[in-house]
DNA sequence: CTGTCTATCCCCCATTTGGGGGATATTTAG
DNA sequence: CTAAATATCCCCCAAATGGGGGATAGACAG
């Protein structure tokens, strides 16, 4: 097995050292790059070839998350491990939506930087526990379907609105739900009023964004 | 600070009597309960009143996933990890969806289980390494805009788009965009055409749901 | 029993939508 | 330069939508 390629960004040169340092002096570790912006971010890790990317989250001048951003872009599989000395969720949710695969705090002890290098480059995704953690919960918010929160909507009228999100008119649906179009025609009525809109698009668009049915 | 309470469900007795003894034997740790089944899991943790669950995620009769959401209503903190033999995709996420905050495989060396339970109670989400970054991709996906599945869309055409998701009506459009009504007409045929839709809550929705507007 | 909620149906009718034609000017690409 | 896209606008017209009114029957709660 060869040697892990390591290219760090990060603006304090005695940080960039410290990190040189440690994984030259470890063993299955190699310094592919070494950085004080990212300013040719693109064409600094083209030259590098690194396994793994750490990049400092606050950079002045250009920031990390943009860099993340445009390395994913080009290089959609390089791991990238996110750095930075506090625990900023903003930043940190940016970063992991740009695309980083990674988080640890600068403050870390080397042999955790040293055991994230591994496991990213194994395909894991080292972070603080905290941050998986917010994550997590992100997560099941994202994909669980409403909470009590369906403005009131009966069985039949979330039926009905069921077919409009997949973009049937009156008639179709009547036909589904083998009734007259009128009484669709009601039941629409009555979900524009319990919903506060005022045409389909707009009902499917709250019903999605709210994900208002299971 | 006091003993964090574990309470285990599991069909397989040999593996509950492992984990008691593992967890009995170390500091720090108590059970608080031990079930073979999930047939009374809420009021089975009512009782028990432990710090965090341990369920096995395949047990005959009812099966632990249904189990996480219902302790997820009734305990809306409780820190449930879930336990598995195999790495099993479609039902890791389908336990994190239900509300699990942890996840491990069943091979796990003890100190890994000890350590995940401190984690969790700690207000972590232990996972193992592939885990974590099945749940990144899977969050990264779902918060990213489109890649270039745009349909061919044009700027204008966005435009358009992202004023009907808003549910707003031709001519309304035309006012926001300072165009004529029939140019919006125009631009909705046209992303109609080549959305493969025919209406407007059709085109909200695969809009939506493919998340083609940034 | 009475009232409310729900699902079902009906009518009228102005407005909007969407499908079908075109047209022109500008920009982009080959 | 020529062709393809793109953005803008126009007309016709059938069909659908949405807003207003009202009605009946069953279920369920107080």
């Amino acid at each position: 097995m060869s040697d892990i390629r390591i290219t760090i960004f990060d603006d304090n040169k005695r940080f960039r050292e410290s990190i040189a340092l440690l994984f030259e002096t470890n063993h299955g570790f190699e310094m592919a790059g070494n950085f004080p912006d990212v300013l040719t971010v693109i064409e600094d890790v083209e030259e590098s070839k690194p396994d793994v990317v750490l990049m400092d989250i606050d950079m002045p001048s250009v920031n990390g998350i943009a860099a993340v951003k445009k390395l994913r872009e080009k290089f959609s599989k390089l791991p990238i491990i996110m750095l930075t000395s506090f625990d900023e969720d903003d930043k940190v949710f940016q970063s992991i939506c740009a695309g980083a695969m990674g988080y640890l705090l600068k403050s870390a002890q080397p042999n955790d930087l040293i055991d994230a290098v591994r496991e990213v480059s194994a395909g894991g995704a080292p972070m603080t526990p905290s941050i998986a953690r917010k994550v997590m919960m992100h997560f099941q918010q994202q994909n669980t379907p409403a909470p009590e929160n369906d403005y009131g909507l009966s069985d039949r009228e979330k039926d009905v609105l069921a077919e409009l999100v997949k973009g049937k008119s009156l008639k179709m649906i009547a036909d589904e739900l083998f009734v007259s179009r009128e009484t669709v025609k009601t039941h629409v009525k009555n979900i524009y009023s319990k919903l506060h809109v005022s045409c389909a698009a707009e009902a499917v668009a709250k019903t999605l964004n709210q994900k208002l049915l299971g």
